[in-house]
DNA sequence: TAGGCCATCTGGTCCT
DNA sequence: AGGACCAGATGGCCTA
């Protein structure tokens, strides 16, 4: 029993770390919406820091633009195809700090990267050298 | 009804 | 020895 009960506890505070990082997770939250998988939050989690990441490549890209003077064309092509995740999918709520990333790398040509035979939840790239998570891929996570 | 997700129990392994 | 971590098994709940 003993065993048992630490066990659970650890679950329990396993959960509560799982669910600590839904609440920070650009998804819609709310109770009319069913919490993400514990497995749709890793996948959704890991392609949200890579979407992160590739913004903020390209704010430096950006900056350096500004006060750097030339090469402004070059900037604008997405660091990281994670970017193009970043079009905003009309049937799906966003999280804020999504919106406001989105509009932060709008400028820049959205390329719309469909995968057909992607798994249902966020295809997460194998290693940091592979493709970026498909298009679309945080909003893949989407649980009906 | 099948499949997905989850909580719990339990035995094994590793670490202090 | 005791605790933490992990993985497999099992059963319950929910949805398509």
């Amino acid at each position: 029993m003993k065993v048992n009960s630490r066990e659970r506890k650890r679950m329990h505070d396993l959960n509560q770390a799982m669910d600590g990082l839904r609440e920070v997770m650009p998804y819609a939250q709310g109770p009319s919406v069913r919490k993400l998988s514990k497995i749709s939050t890793l996948l959704l989690a890991r392609n949200y820091i890579l979407m992160l990441s590739s913004s903020l490549e390209e704010m430096k890209k950006l900056v350096g633009d500004v006060y750097g003077g030339s090469a402004a064309v070059q900037a604008r092509a997405p660091a990281h195809p994670a970017l193009a995740s970043t079009a905003p999918a009309a049937h799906l709520p966003l999280h804020p700090l999504a919106q406001s990333l989105h509009s932060l790398v709008s400028s820049s040509p959205l390329q719309h990267h469909s995968s057909p035979g992607a798994p249902s939840v966020a295809a997460a790239p194998q290693s940091p050298h592979t493709p970026a998570p498909s298009s679309a891929s945080i909003h893949q996570c989407k649980v009906s």
